[in-house]
DNA sequence: GTCAGTGCAAACTTTTTGCAACTAC
DNA sequence: GTAGTTGCAAAAAGTTTGCACTGAC
């Protein structure tokens, strides 16, 4: 499936989203939602603005984005991450493979890692009165670039 | 073991990792470790500031437990997690059972939840260029009283 | 035409920082 | 004695909110 045909179907499926939760489609949702379908990995609020105004595809305010980027989780279009600093991140979720999230504690990356065995063990879990709808699983520790700078110089 | 038992070697590893990192031993930093060692669950650091303060143990500034709680982080005795909202919490991490996290979306109750097999399959996952050293899941979705409740009257 | 949605700036919350006073070493 | 720590208050960073204006329905 192309990334046009991705975004394609995720516009229909905001769509329907905002039609049932009689919310308006108003231009700067669906150009946020196409920002959105345009970036690879994650991003967050600050960096998807600049985009927006980079690319001058449609001017939004900081606000908007906040908002709109709610209804895109909600509508199950993006997931939210909090890898550790005070920032939120946000990736697509539409025809994205499973994947879970390796966390640098040194110089804070954040890269993917696919583990389709891990995804089927956590996907079996049972949880008791609780209804799961989603999960983050992030493991954190030391990216290649710090482990061998940390053996050679371990900091402080 | 007992909670004091803990306690005591919560504060010997403590003072392991202070002494091996040139780092002072300050009265504040022990009343800090007792304090998050006298702990239940999970507490943020507002929450924990209170409790110390009520308690009249010692007192300590808002700038102090978070550089304190970054040291006990560094030296493994406390984990920090990031459930979605943007306050930082933490847990005690030293002679707890491993386990995971569900997060309500909905009234964002946290509650945990054991699972040997999970606890085994994650550790087991080969991570390529990176030396993991923790790792967190939470799982997102509807605790029993929002499930219920939103059966009954879906709110949006 | 109406009211939800937007933009802007101000407010708010959480965390970090600068600096004088303090104290562990 | 000295440099690392603390407390306070001010600043920073990220997010939310109030309000007048706009535009989707």
């Amino acid at each position: 499936m192309s990334n046009e045909e991705v975004k394609a179907l995720a516009r229909e499926r905001f769509t329907e989203y905002l039609e049932a939760h009689g919310q308006r489609k108003t231009p700067e949702r669906y150009a946020i939602l196409d920002a959105v379908y345009s970036s690879k990995g994650h991003f967050d609020i600050e960096g998807l603005h600049r985009t927006m105004v980079d690319d001058s595809r449609f001017h939004v305010s900081r606000a908007t984005l906040y908002n709109t980027i709610d209804l895109l989780a909600d509508a199950g279009l993006v997931v939210k991450h909090q890898f550790g600093d005070h920032t939120a991140h946000y990736e697509r979720s539409l025809q994205t493979t499973p994947h879970h999230h390796l966390v640098c504690t040194q110089c804070g990356k954040v890269t993917e890692f696919v583990s389709a065995e891990l995804e089927r063990d956590i996907a079996r879990v049972q949880t008791p009165d609780f209804r799961k709808t989603s999960y983050t699983l992030y493991i954190y520790g030391l990216c290649a670039d710090c482990a061998t700078a940390g053996t050679a110089a371990r900091k402080h």
